[in-house]
RNA sequence: GCGGGAGUAGAUCAAUUGGUUAGAUCAACAGAUUGUGAUUCUGUGGGUUGCGGGUUCGAGUCCCGUCUCCUGCC
């Protein structure tokens, strides 16, 4: 895996970059789209071709529980099973032994937990989740780490970033697959210093990307861009930086702002669902009565399939009837929005006005994207 | 025409022999969602208990009248 810086924002701690995998080459600054189970869900593969869509997330933890490895296998790795023929970024299941395994047991070798689907038991470490991301063959593979809540005191921030440190050289170690490459994740919930001190041994075990985590885990927002900017100076600058778990407009912009070049979010597809529709202007609940005579798109002027082709009426009724083609065509809208949000970034790094984009399209948004129309 | 039954929130129904401010579920409406949770969570509004009178300290509940619907008989 390459990645090539081909511009640096001068008024800002902004890159944008280009990043060459085993499966194409992705622009960044990237959003990626969560396809926890080899699917995005309610999207298919031509879809997300349509959508322009880069990069797809699969999850270690899940497809380690459903199918399990030997149906991947068997289907000679994930891109194949799913078709998708672009790059495939997978989790380690570090996050979701934090957040979905409700019976957990952490040891120095990993995390025995019990699935949330049936109880059934399970262990994942370092190695074990590097080799069920070996067999589903993605192009980037996460280290298995340890996810801080928030609040966590520093006694405990100050172990747990040593076993993550720990289990950052064993995932690295371990065997993975010819075209794989490995991110290495910083971990130190909102100390600075641990932050860094995570970073700084990250990068002497050596990683072909550097990944932030512990972020969005209910903490403020202020929290997240401290983290970000404690380790971000740390972190070599000719490799991708990467902001686990977020997806909203504003912070990502922020993000990059400071430096940062990837970031993956279950909340477009997720709002999607539950009938949220993301503009460049805020959120727009479509379920709302105001808008069942609305024969305007979803978002006026938007060019994805949803509002070429349907109304605001059209998509609420969907909604409201929970009809699976609802649940499409918002989603389709969301993954749009956030793709063209990142492509305008680009296009204004490109041209140098990164900044001037940035203020603009902050100053446009609702403020917290709260309740109000956007119409 | 006669007998029996039923009328309670937008819908379907609760509410102890008469006893706190008439509840629940769906629907509606409003929020939430950050390394995935479609059918999820939280909250809000909504009632002259068909109508009118009476008994009672107190009536959705008992009595009288009346209206509407269901059902049976002639």
């Amino acid at each position: 895996m390459e990645f090539e810086i081909l511009k640096e924002d001068a008024k800002s701690g902004a890159r944008r970059g280009r990043l060459t995998t085993a499966h194409g080459v992705v622009e960044t600054p990237v959003f990626m789209d969560v396809g926890t189970l080899g699917t995005v869900k309610a999207l298919e593969p031509r879809d997300l071709k349509e959508l322009k869509s880069q990069v797809v997330l699969g999850n270690t933890y899940h497809l380690l529980l459903r199918p399990g490895p030997e149906v991947i296998s068997a289907a000679g790795g994930l891109h194949k099973f799913m078709r998708w023929e672009g790059p495939i970024l997978t989790d380690s299941g570090g996050f979701q032994v934090f957040s979905l395994a409700k019976m957990r047991k952490f040891s120095e070798e990993g995390c025995r937990f019990n699935s949330h689907l049936d109880g059934h038991e399970f262990f994942l470490g370092p190695e074990e989740s590097m080799e069920m991301q070996r067999v589903i063959g993605s192009d980037i593979a996460m280290v298995f780490d340890e996810c801080l809540p928030y609040p966590c005191d520093r006694e405990r921030a100050v172990a747990s970033v040593e076993r993550t440190l720990r289990w950052a050289v064993r995932s690295k170690a371990a065997p993975h697959a010819e075209h794989q490459a490995v991110f290495g994740i910083v971990q130190g919930g909102v100390y600075d210093d641990i932050r860094r001190h995570c970073a700084e041994e990250l990068v002497k075990i050596g990683f072909d990307g550097y990944a932030i985590g512990g972020v969005s885990v209910g903490e403020p927002e202020q929290f997240m861009y401290q983290a970000v900017e404690a380790s971000v100076p740390y972190l070599p600058k000719d490799k991708p930086r990467y902001v686990m778990g977020l997806g909203v407009m504003h912070q990502m912009a922020e993000c990059v702002a400071r430096g940062v070049d990837m970031f993956d979010c279950v909340i477009p597809t997720r709002i999607a669902r539950h009938g949220t529709a993301i503009t460049r202007t805020g959120n727009l609940a479509i379920k709302a009565a105001k808008y069942a005579f609305d024969q305007s798109p979803v978002e006026p002027g938007c060019e994805c399939y949803c509002c070429r082709n349907f109304t605001r009426s059209y998509v609420r009724h969907l909604i409201a009837c929970g009809e699976i083609l609802g649940l499409r065509l918002l989603t389709i809208h969301n993954v749009w929005r956030l793709n063209e949000f990142m492509r305008e970034m680009r296009e204004a790094l490109d041209n140098d006005c990164f900044v001037e984009w940035k203020a603009s399209v902050l100053s446009s948004m609702q403020p917290q994207n709260k309740g109000e129309t956007n119409d």
